[in-house]
Order: C-alpha cells, then sequence, then structure tokens
DNA sequence: TTTATAATTCTATAAGTATGAAAATATGGA
DNA sequence: TCCATATTTTCATACTTATAGAATTATAAA
C-alpha cells in the first residue's frame, strides 16, 4: 500500500455513517467466497440513511478499497474487504521503531509497541 | 474506543501531512518512557512544511490522542501513541464475523480474516 | 537584560466534503 | 409488456478543513 490509497481508506473511514457501514459489514463477514456482507437496503433500514446518501457512501468506500459488491437478484450485496485493512494497518506501523520491535511482520512479536 | 474517538483519530490520519508525520513518528518510535520521537522543528525539515502549518497539524493529532509531546530545551517532542493505534485497529475489526473468526482479542486466531 | 531560536495562535482565503430530494437506471415478477 | 422494488446519479446547498503569512509566546544563551 502507498500513501495515496491509504489516504482514501482512512478517508473513507473518518465519517460517522461510513464509518457505522464498516463495523456492521465486519459484524457480518465471512472469509468464505461469495458468502457474507449486507443487501444495501437493510444497510439503510439498519442506520436510518436515506437511499441516495447511502448510495454516495457505499460508492467512496468502494473506490477506497475497503468494500466489494456482488449482485443479488434486485440486491446489491456489500462485503466489507479485509485484507485493505491489513494493509492499511502494516502500512501504518512500517519499520516501527526503525524496524527492532517487530511489530509490523514478524507473527512473533519481540515487544509491545502495537 | 467508542464511535467520536475512531472517528477523531481516522481524522487525523486522513490527511498527507498527518499521515506522514505519523509515520516518521512511527519509525522514530521508542517503547521507553521519556525516549524516542521527534522535535517539532525536525519533523517540518524532514517534510517541508512550514511552522504554522506543522503546528496545526500536530494540534489535530495531539487532540485525536495520537501522539503526545513532552518539551526538551526549546523544544517539543512529539512521539506516537501506539496504544491508541490498536484500540482503533481493536474497533474497526470488533466481532468479526459475528464474533466466530477472532480476529480480534485472541492472540491465536481461528481463521484468517484480518 | 538583550538577542536568537523554537513553537504556537490568529486570521483570511481557498478547497474539499456531506446531505437528501428528485429523476434515472436496473432487475424480477405478474 | 407493465409494474413494483432496489439502487444509483444528478444537483444545489450547507458545512468542514487546509494553508501559510504575520504576530505572539516561551525558553535558553550571551
Amino acid at each position: 500500500m502507498e500513501m495515496k490509497s491509504a489516504i482514501e481508506a482512512l478517508s473513507a473511514l473518518a465519517q460517522e455513517t461510513r464509518l457505522s457501514i464498516f463495523r456492521a459489514l465486519v459484524r457480518a463477514h465471512s472469509p468464505k467466497e461469495g458468502e457474507g456482507g449486507l443487501a444495501a437496503g437493510d444497510i439503510g433500514a439498519a442506520l436510518d440513511v436515506p437511499p441516495a446518501t447511502l448510495s454516495f457512501h457505499l460508492k467512496e468506500m468502494s473506490h477506497a478499497g475497503l468494500v466489494t459488491s456482488r449482485r443479488d437478484g434486485r440486491s446489491i450485496i456489500y462485503k466489507a474487504d479485509l485484507s485493505a485493512m491489513r494493509g492499511l494497518t502494516e502500512f501504518l506501523l512500517e519499520d516501527c521503531c526503525g524496524g527492532v520491535c517487530g511489530t509490523v511482520g514478524t507473527r512473533q512479536r519481540k515487544k509491545e509497541c502495537a
């Protein structure tokens, strides 16, 4: 991940409606392809957001790579892209402590930085 | 962490100058109290940001809880607060897959979601 | 005390983002 | 085909955020 896409992802999350949408999609997530996620209408109903506003926000999140979508009949199912999240976290903590603490990359951490 | 502070932290990171500052502070981090971090002037010189602009951004980051500061003579040393980062990540991925994947909380993950 | 250095606050201007009503588009069923 | 449902696009308005020059405050050294 590089600067530009990291900023797009962070900007997409830095808004109350979008953050609520994302967290709802995380809860409804499934690691299985073609499963999990929520229909746009269900998100709008759950969070009480009008269709035009919801669509604007979902588009922002798609462009930022935070969600994917698939059509299911008349509905469009949105799903969180969690690999983007991991990439973002690694970008943020890259080379932490100049590399000596091992916060990013290794499974076995050397020190407790984050 | 709750919604409001998460949005403040995400907004603080969702801006090119501030994101560059944060990453520079992550590299210069030390887990030891009173060590690590960078003087405001050094950040400004490294990133070529005028003092007033830099000060504006550092204030945003302080208010968002992403950085702490301590005075050292005429300089003010800013340091990344990495515990805030961990709190933010946990907030974002809370109850992932309805809780079954164990992405947040447990050290030993059940599945690879993020 | 005077001077130099470091950082912040004030301020005006410029630029970017969110909202939701109305209209348009897409799908599936009668 | 015609109708109902689901979602997106368009658009005007309102709101929020970034920038950097000039003035101010704080610390340290001469």
